[in-house]
DNA sequence: GCTCCTTGTTGAACGCGTTCAATTATTACC
DNA sequence: GGTAATAATTGAACGCGTTCAACAAGGAGC
């Protein structure tokens, strides 16, 4: 993804390798403590002790330094969910748990969150979780969701079970959209949304059996379906 | 809102109307050529035969001359609807005359919508659907919803009918952001979510009185209050 | 008409993100 | 150890959004 040196270099591991992580360990402390736009390129430069153009030969742009966070955020995630996986069953647990993971590992990188909102406009962002640039993370985090149904009780109709891994994933980014904008102590009130919206969802999911709810089942999923697999209608690109 | 002058002025209309009303036009024309991006602060000014200071002695930013076709849109929105709500009392055909005007008037703004989300990572911004600086935008958009409603023949629970206003509005700023990123020809894509999605809100409506479905009606309920009323729970700014 | 106050205008300059030609350092190979 | 190729580094400069002191223009009051 990145033009620029990820792991740079020579067949041994060079001095690039040790400049590059002087540079990401300079901006993480910076932004943490000053937050994205109070970060200045040339400060993260002086601080890693390189010059502000050799921290654009390893770094695209200030945001790529952000999605160097944005993944290891989500490596961070997948390792201290797994173990909080193998001891639950029940779904809504294993969800609480999944989302609330999800909230601790992100937690370190909260200062500078704003940054993975805005780049949301840009349709080929890595930091936008819907583009094309970020299909790796995103089907992770989706077979992330899968583990959680597959290793529960749980049982809904089957076409829901099918996009249930998605919708899922899709609910985890309503609430990292929630947690950005939170600034409650220890994110309280992310979590609060959390344990209020599990209950909930858990419901909403065993009611999609019902025959009452079915064809808005239906026509959900339908709608689902066509929005994520995209040209089934309308027409192209008015630029 | 603005510390600028939004009405310029003497005591009679002066020259300073005139001049805001220039640089408007410049950058609505260069907006919609270019995008946001792609037009300098110094083209504006250019095209609105003013000097760079100048532009900025009437608009704090670039941003704040997004905010003003925000505003003017919003205003068409209200006009545009008014006729259409008249003519019809079937909710569901309300609703959706309410959205298709919105992204009927929106539409000469799209190319540079993409400002609009991002300025939403702003909590004070006036740009911000939910900040204090855009709340009378806000209250007008959820009246017009009240308008929607009571015009209608529908019939919802009572503490349902209480937050649909709210509720309806919360909707259209989904399908708006969905309209942000939609780049089909007409919006054909944002005009179908909506007509998809209208009989589903309309039929979730309905089903809301269902006594299945009523602890699910309070939990959300609740938890919309709990959300937008604010400080219900959780501690203070984290910094 | 003159003076004072306020509005309106300007152009130089600032800091920031970013770029890139020139140079230096490092590494692999002989 | 020497050479060639490549990686790594630098510092000057660019364009952009924004700022502001200095100045000009306009209107009200005497």
């Amino acid at each position: 993804m990145s033009a620029k040196p990820a792991s740079p270099g020579r067949k041994k591991a060079g001095k690039g390798e040790e400049t590059r992580a002087k540079i990401l360990e300079a901006a993480l402390a910076l932004f943490m403590e000053r937050g994205f736009e109070q970060t200045t390129m040339r400060a993260v430069a002086e601080e890693a002790g390189v010059s502000l153009g050799n921290a654009y030969y390893y770094f695209e742009s200030k945001e790529e330094l952000v999605q160097a966070f944005y993944e290891r955020s989500h490596e961070e995630h997948l390792a201290a969910t797994a173990s909080r996986l193998e001891a639950e069953r029940d779904f809504r647990k294993r969800v609480l748990a999944t989302l609330h993971a999800k909230i601790d590992t992100s937690e370190p990188y909260h200062r500078f969150s704003g940054v993975l909102f805005r780049s949301a406009a840009d349709p080929h962002s890595p930091l936008n979780p819907f583009s094309d640039a970020s299909r790796a993370v995103r089907e992770e985090a989706v077979q992330l969701m899968e583990r959680v149904i597959d290793g529960s009780s749980l049982d809904p109709p089957a076409d829901l079970r099918r996009e249930l891994p998605y919708l899922l994933w899709l609910y985890e980014m309503g609430v990292i959209l929630f947690w950005i904008f939170d600034t409650s102590r220890g994110r309280g009130r992310t979590r609060h949304l959390i344990d209020r919206t599990v209950p909930i969802v858990t419901r909403l999911i065993s009611l999609g059996g019902n025959p009452i709810l079915a064809p808005l089942r239906k026509a959900v999923l339908k709608l689902i379906r066509e929005l994520r697999d995209g040209d089934a209608f309308a027409g192209g690109d008015a630029g």
